[in-house]
DNA sequence: GGTTTTTTTTAACATTTGGTAAAAAATGAA
DNA sequence: TTCATTTTTTACCAAATGTTAAAAAAAACC
């Protein structure tokens, strides 16, 4: 049970039996349909959850145009971050792009097992390190290179995500129009 | 005694007499003059700094070209992440703008802090945490905003930056080139 | 102070991307 | 299936930004 989880947790800490006993009792499973939200605008992000199957995108509403902050890759934590971490009103949304399957963990509980556990803030910090180190690489990206470099490395990086996520989330998530990526695709023929 | 960093961590958790005790003996003052260098290219980042006085850039060389990932405003961490994290050579290089007092810890000793008190172990956690709230809305911005946006609000956010770094580093974290920045600061008349 | 070097600005032109509108294709619902 | 809706593509023109080159300004050096 958990494997992903564990596997994917397991790179940033080694956890004993008993933290992770601690831990099973907060899991919860929840099954989202294509289209469904995790996290409503204006809604407090009570919980972070870890993306069994399915893709999730997180995106909010300028001027009535969805932005696309980052559609999540399989086997990844998942949250409205400014939310949950001050736990008010979010105005980041988190919909199911497909059907989902997620593990959810209440942001109480998991500030329980932080206090309790020092191997499990640990687990939290080195997480969070990552991410950061990954939104820094994406920075870069946006600064060094045109949208048609940013489309062929998230190709390759994330091939999986372009059988399941409609292109107008993809175009968002590079920073471009849907028209734009349209006639990039038509120009790049890798 | 580090009254601003105190301030700065205070923000995030409720240290101790003896938590705090317990990290004096880590912090090591170093000053660096203008242009020297905190990590270089290839080294690895052994330690964290937290900037008291003066300004220091995050770039990497791009075929011959500065990008600057970040510009330290006053009395923030500052590391070469991706490094610092993994203990392996740094691609990103860490430089003074202008003359520059930083309070050092090396990150055997941060690990070793955290192990011991889980309340660093939760400030190292917070401001990660803070950190990538902060790298999503500058991610934000590259997306929904065009570049006289991106500095506008770069001058009102950090005014400070602007009498201290050159427009060189400035356009170069706005994603644009000095050329384009120059053209942007004759136009815009706030 | 004068000289060299670096930084910033200006200009003309090229390229990339956006905006608007409409057609085509795909999807979903009855 | 058929119809309605949504998504993707195409086209044309506008706006933003890059590229190259050079001049002007500022800073660093002796």
């Amino acid at each position: 049970m958990y494997e992903d989880l564990k596997q994917f947790i397991g790179k940033f800490a080694n956890l004993s039996l008993e933290e992770w006993k601690a831990v099973e009792p907060f899991i919860e499973t929840r099954l989202l349909k294509k289209n469904d939200y995790f996290v409503r605008e204006g809604e407090i992000a009570r919980y972070i959850c870890f993306t069994q199957k399915g893709y999730l995108r997180v995106f909010y509403n300028h001027d009535g145009d969805d932005i696309t902050r980052d559609i999540s890759p399989l086997h990844t934590f998942v949250t409205a971050l400014p939310s949950y971490v001050s736990q008010t009103p979010s105005y980041e949304i988190i919909q199911a792009i497909t059907d989902t399957e997620l593990f959810v963990i209440y942001h109480d509980n998991l500030e329980y097992l932080y206090d309790r556990y020092n191997n499990w803030q640990r687990v939290g910090r080195r997480v969070m390190e990552e991410m950061f180190v990954q939104t820094q690489r994406r920075i870069y990206a946006f600064i060094t290179q045109p949208a048609e470099d940013r489309y062929k490395a998230m190709m390759k990086e994330f091939p999986d995500i372009f059988q399941h996520v409609p292109l107008q989330y993809i175009a968002s998530y590079l920073g471009i129009t849907s028209q734009s990526l349209s006639r990039l695709r038509r120009t790049v023929k890798f």
